[in-house]
DNA sequence: AATACTCATATTGTCAACAATAATTAAAAT
DNA sequence: ATTTTAATTATTGTTGACAATATGAGTATT
């Protein structure tokens, strides 16, 4: 099951489609960041009265992808460097503790399962070199796999529907850039491994180190950003 | 600066004004748990139009305290073991580490206002014995001052708008129990004093152990009630 | 020229009527 | 008597009009 698939259920109502919409148009950057968000406009492009809109903004509000401010209005959200410094930071005490409980949790047969989804990464990568970003949310179904067993139905709530939206955006920031995927395949495989031994603190600790290192790797690029610019 | 002052900004709009509103009903337990909840007849009891109401709804459910299912209605959460549990868990995680940056960040200045807010609490114990919700609620504010020095908005934003809204619930549930709060001030006085010795690992650890000895008296209480009926 | 003020305009907040869906009740069939 | 089905009712979802507020242009004043 991928992670967009489920993102894709409860759209019974107009407003909880149309805030799946926005929310992926927010994300892969087609609303660009920091853009002002017209009400009346938007009603008009998504075709839907303004009322069901209005309950769509807030519950973007709520995973952070936009800001509201009373009578003035709303806007996306932009990213700059101490937000995704926030996130990150965020991510890796927050996914870490998720791991620790789901190595702790987790039955065999789950972890052969991740085993297989680590084999299924593995060719996929060596099959189509260069799409990075589809390699990417491969890794994502890795870590929301990981850490939908943790069995805390809040934590995985906020992993899920908050944290990792706004990660999709920073990757899709920073996606067009090159950098290598192998490395964190390695990553992967001996995360797996530790839950495997029913070893929760390294398992922790590995984790951590992983999502540190893209941390890392995403500061870098937007170091890298600044100084050409 | 009180925590419950902190939530009063921001009612610039009638949806605002009632969400507080509600949520302090809620939390309160003037609107009892499980409650099936009407948008016409809230909506006629707070004398607004259902507009309004619906996004009040919405902000409650993003703050976990009510359920929402499409065509169905909303009801206010029902603190089952459970959710107590999770949300115990989360609390020492994300509290315990924002405690270690806090304790990074904080000017000597904060330190000292927290060991003079230490001992207004101390002299208020003496005062007023058996007033123990007042006692907690000021508890609060000593978790908030720290937390909110993390410098990470997200967590921040995190641990006072959804954690600690549930938690204060949680404690309106428990607060008719007697138990003694001499002990939580001690444990107070060791956290702050392992920040004024800048150690960012024993004020986690102290933190994290504050939390999860709270998590236990609670789950005792529940336990005897259990047993009682 | 720069700042403060007023008014016009555009945008958001609120309301009450209408449409669509789910829960409930009653009837019918097994 | 129990289960299934159909229709009724009550509740939620949606819409467009109206009210209140902020933004911005233009004018006056220092």
């Amino acid at each position: 099951m991928s992670i967009n698939a489920l993102q894709a259920i409860k759209q019974d109502t107009l407003s909880e489609h149309v805030f799946q919409q926005i929310k992926e148009d927010i994300i892969t950057g087609v609303i660009p960041q920091g853009q002002k968000i017209g009400e009346a406009g938007l009603a008009k492009s998504y075709d839907i009265s303004r009322g069901p809109l209005r309950e769509a903004l807030h519950k973007l509000e709520s995973i952070n992808l936009v800001d509201r401010r009373p009578h003035s209005g709303s806007r996306v959200i932009t990213l700059d460097f101490a937000m995704m410094q926030d996130v990150y930071q965020m991510r890796e005490a927050m996914e870490g503790f998720a791991t620790r409980l789901a190595c702790i949790a987790m039955s065999q047969s789950d972890i052969d399962n991740l085993y297989r989804l680590l084999e299924k990464h593995e060719s996929s990568i060596k099959q189509s070199e260069g799409k990075r970003y589809l390699q990417q949310e491969g890794s994502l179904d890795f870590h929301y796999y990981i850490f939908s067993k943790c069995q805390n139905q809040w934590l995985i709530d906020y992993l899920n529907n908050k944290l990792y939206q706004v990660l999709r955006m920073c990757r899709h920031r920073s996606s067009q850039m090159p950098f290598r995927v192998e490395p964190a395949l390695h990553d992967h495989y001996a995360i797996v491994d530790a839950i495997n031994n029913r070893d929760p603190e390294l398992a922790e600790i590995l984790m951590r180190r992983h999502i540190s290192g893209a941390w890392k790797i995403v500061k870098n690029l937007l170091d890298k950003e600044k100084i050409e610019e």
